[in-house]
RNA sequence: GGCCCGUUCGUCUAGGGGUUAGGACGUUAGAUUUUCAUUCUAGAAACAGGGGUUCGAUUCCCCUACGGGCUACCA
């Protein structure tokens, strides 16, 4: 008997902007399943109409793309087991549910929810389970004949999961190991809503076998509601087939407690989603790594090492490196405080280690946002090459490499005016006739000319070297200055020397 | 409250019955760069507590504490 091909599949409910922790599920997913040359699937869980957001698959799709991670399968591209929304499956669950009654593993409940929730106020710790599922109004409590009676009406009714009483169910997760709870403590789940539409537990397995998936990751807030699933899995025979579960840790806000939010990106000045996110019903905008300046590399790269780790110092992995290095055995138990300091030097290394023709699009684009044009990617490409090692994110380089488009709009005066004399103004004044007359426009030749005006006019380096910076650039940053002026050529140097000269003067 | 899961520097983590408990981010100091950043060097910084088991426990077991998750006709 060989292995079954290994499939997973990621199943977000469309509700809004998506999150740091679904990327990084995501992101495991896809890496066990190309390390294993399997199929990695996109469901989408839209059950729940009240929070059905219609923009929210298209922006899940976008998101997946962006990162690199795209699925094989998807609502957008399809797949044998198509379709791929469970609202478009609705049909399918109604009859595993109907079967689950007919062999008393579920009953039909037709408590309203204000007669739950009046229970719920009544009794502590309610539970709609062993001890109170005769005094409700189910198939369990109600004579046959009144069951059908209501049903015949169209009375509005749920079905619910019969848990079994007095029995332990065990299984095996891949990351904590054997788990077991007792069924005494868990309550009879809703299984189909009244609006005929199942609740992700019947949903989560009936598509989880119908897909053919053999490995299920999702994240660890849902280990307590795993034994329904493993008894629904053993109800409706399919146990055999049931695949190998993967409760990954959490992602923790980096402050105080509990799990990461989008309120604690907007709170502590970070972003949760991985693209900006638009919400249509608030009005509100909730910034996403893409937009602030994160290539998909690093993101990928940050969120990888955010509970696992291949076990050696390596800390820069490429996907191809993650596919590669993957394990479930490496991934941590315990939730993951996220260090915003930390995601942010990823970046900067990965602006490090791609090149400047990779990074040129995505320059382009920060630079043009800001108004200034780029005419010469090739010139383009050289400025990125001498200033990339000091951006961090990519809004970085609107101040690095902003000025080898544009004139300084302002200069740090403060930093020269103060020491200013007329006897300066000569020194760069002979300094634009000896560029003027330079045989070369090299880095080095321009630093001879340089020094050598240096010692025929007794100045010291330091008296002018930050004054011609910032005739250049405006301020103090960026590269070696000789190389600044290299690449903004001769004539537009001696213009920027001529025009600090009299915002200088005056 | 109940149930489940977890606990190594501030953070992400490596390690594992006998180690100077390693790395990275951040931080501190210094070098380089007469800008800023990069880079380099050095430093501070951790096994939650209590019981066992053992010649020996941070590592194995138990308890406690703490943290987290779940406890909806939401996923």
């Amino acid at each position: 008997m060989s292995a079954p091909k290994v499939r997973v599949r990621f199943a977000p409910s469309p509700t809004g902007g998506l999150h740091l922790g679904g990327v990084r599920t995501v992101l495991f997913n896809y890496l066990f399943a190309k390390q294993h040359k399997g199929d990695f699937v996109l469901r989408i869980e839209d059950t729940d109409q009240s929070r059905y957001v219609e923009s929210a698959e298209q922006y899940i799709l976008d998101c997946l793309q962006w990162c690199g991670l795209t699925p094989d399968e998807s609502p957008a591209v399809g797949g044998r087991f198509a379709p791929y929304r469970q609202s478009e499956r609705k049909a399918i669950y109604r009859e595993y549910a109907e079967r689950l009654v007919a062999q008393g593993h579920a009953y039909y409940a037709f408590d309203t929810t204000e007669e739950l929730d009046a229970k719920r106020k009544e009794i502590p710790n309610f539970q709609y389970g062993q001890l109170h599922r005769g005094d409700l109004r189910n198939s369990l409590s109600l004579k046959t004949a009144e069951v059908e009676h209501l049903l015949n009406d169209g009375v509005p009714h749920v079905i619910r999961i019969k848990i079994p009483e007095d029995e332990s169910v065990r299984f095996h997760d891949m990351i904590r190991g054997d788990v077991s709870f007792e069924t005494n403590l868990v309550d009879d789940k809703v299984l189909l809503k009244a609006d005929g539409m199942p609740t992700y537990h019947l949903a989560v397995v009936v598509d989880d076998y119908l897909m053919k998936i053999t490995h299920a990751f999702r994240g660890e807030e849902w280990l307590p509601s795993a034994p329904i699933h493993i008894l629904l899995w053993r109800y409706l025979g399919w146990e055999a087939d049931m695949p190998q579960w993967v409760h990954l840790p959490l992602i923790l806000k980096p402050d105080g407690h509990g799990k990461l939010s989008k309120r604690d990106g907007a709170r502590l000045g970070f972003p949760v989603f991985a693209m900006n996110w638009f919400d249509a019903k608030t009005d509100e905008l909730t910034a996403g790594f893409r937009e602030l300046g994160f290539l998909p590399e690093a993101f990928v790269n940050l969120l990888a090492m955010l509970g696992w780790n291949a076990g050696t110092d390596q800390e820069i992995f490429t996907l191809d490196e993650l596919i590669a290095n993957f394990s479930i055995e490496r991934v941590s138990k315990a939730g993951a405080k996220f260090d915003f300091e930390k995601a942010k030097w990823y970046n900067a290394e990965w602006i490090k280690k791609l090149s400047a023709e990779n990074l040129m699009p995505k320059v382009k684009a920060i630079l043009e946002g800001k108004g200034i044009a780029v005419n010469a990617d090739a010139y383009l490409i050289k400025v990125i090459d001498t200033v990339k090692d000091r951006c961090t994110l990519l809004p970085d380089f609107y101040q690095q490499a902003g000025y080898f488009f544009i004139v300084p709009a302002v200069y740090d005066l403060a930093a020269v005016k103060p020491k200013w004399t007329d006897t300066k103004t000569d020194f760069f004044s002979a300094l634009i006739t000896r560029f003027t007359e330079a045989p070369s426009w090299e880095a080095m030749h321009l630093e001879i000319e340089f020094k050598y005006l240096l010692e025929e006019t007794g100045f010291k380096i330091g008296d002018v070297m930050l004054p011609l910076r910032i005739m250049l650039v405006g301020g103090k940053f960026g590269p070696h200055v000789f190389d600044i002026a290299a690449l903004l050529g001769k004539e537009e140097t001696i213009n920027r020397i001529n025009l600090a000269l009299e915002a200088f003067a005056g």
